[in-house]
DNA sequence: AATATTTTTCAACAATTGTTTAAATATTGT
DNA sequence: ACAATATTTAAACAATTGTTGAAAAATATT
């Protein structure tokens, strides 16, 4: 038995979408309500501004991915005891939910990691949301990194996890534009493709700065 | 004897500011005419549409970039024949004119960054301008990662590229959200750094698919 | 100096922006 | 059933949006 979708919800799916598309200042409420099927005034009435409908978004995908990627970091950690967890599991952990759910989470989620591709690249939209919920994560992320590489230079490693989070985010977003660089050049646009070269890329890239006396070359 | 600054190019400087912040829809005919102390429909008699201002934009450095990077590529292509260019010195040629203009070119060419820091993730704004420019190197560049790399796959190679373009574009964007992020973590925002670490980083990570039957760790 | 061309100004346009108000309707709790 | 609360509707608000038109001023050409 499937109840009908609240307002709410539709508000924000057709939010989501046009974000997505337009960014935030690109999208109008009446376009998002329109879209919505619903009265123009809801959404003033149930979120407030418009600003707050963004940021709705973005915090109701954000607390599933978080959940899960701690939870993936955690658990290979504790496999791993006493030795420091592997590089490549631990990028893995930090980069499966993300392009799993890009890849078979359906449209929504498509939506939401272009939004982030989006506001990562721009603080102002970001804020406090951002802040909140990644930040916390990227530094278990480096801490566990650090553990697995100790005489590493703590400066090269935040520089790499930087270098991650940019290839990651630019995946998301990319999809369409893969296609038209490429004529016949870019075959699939599978994810999983993307997730069996993006790990051992990253994990290729970190390990560069094993031996902090090697910087440079 | 500096001569006066004429219109067209007071109005592409406050132009190009004020997307770097706010993005295209974000910013109005108005705000950036404002900014240049110009009259609003000097912006319509000079361009036309408010996206043909933008891609003006885009066009003014684009092309001197375009000149360097290319000029470099060849350089150190010659410099190596008749075998193939080092590794390091192509990755280098591709990210050092824009490391050092986002590091060493002053306001205006850091804006220009965060506009195609925000656009890469966006291709409805790139359009035209972005694949008629970076495109073609893209391509020079691969083809020069190949010779190098004769045994690898393309594919692979491929998504490499796409990598070191994300990786590239969030350090342009990233400046002031380095600093959030950390407190006391992360120390230099100096771009001097970051092609220090850039450029081993995306090598050893292109360099992991030196082998063709190694993919996947 | 007179003419032609380019550039600038000022005013206005209809359309759309985010948000609010007050009345009408639907839902809930008792 | 009634009362209380939550939601939806429709209309309106002033402000701002991109763009245009016709004079005015500045510049270039002859």
């Amino acid at each position: 038995m499937t109840t009908k979708k609240k307002t709410k919800d539709l508000i924000l799916d057709a939010a989501e979408e046009l974000f997505a598309i337009r960014g935030f200042y690109g999208v109008s409420i009446r376009q998002i309500t329109t879209k919505a099927e619903v009265d123009p005034a809801l959404a003033s009435y149930h979120f407030g501004k418009k600003k707050d409908i963004f940021d709705a978004v973005m915090l109701r995908r954000a607390e599933i991915l978080n959940r899960e990627r701690i939870q993936m970091l955690d658990d290979c950690i504790r496999r791993a005891k006493p030795n420091p967890a592997p590089l490549h599991e631990i990028i893995d952990a930090f980069t499966h939910a993300l392009l799993n759910r890009s890849n078979k989470g359906g449209k929504g989620w498509r939506s939401y990691f272009a939004i982030i591709a989006q506001i990562n690249n721009h603080p102002e939209l970001g804020g406090i949301i951002m802040s909140q919920y990644f930040d916390p994560l990227a530094k278990k992320f480096l801490q566990a990194i650090h553990a697995n590489m100790p005489e590493a230079n703590d400066e090269d490693l935040y520089w790499c996890y930087h270098f991650l989070s940019g290839a990651l985010t630019l995946t998301f977003s990319g999809t369409e534009r893969i296609s038209k660089l490429s004529d016949g050049l870019c075959p699939s646009n599978d994810l999983d493709a993307v997730h069996d070269r993006l790990v051992p890329f990253i994990t290729a890239g970190f390990k560069a700065f094993m031996n902090p006396f090697t910087i440079g070359r």
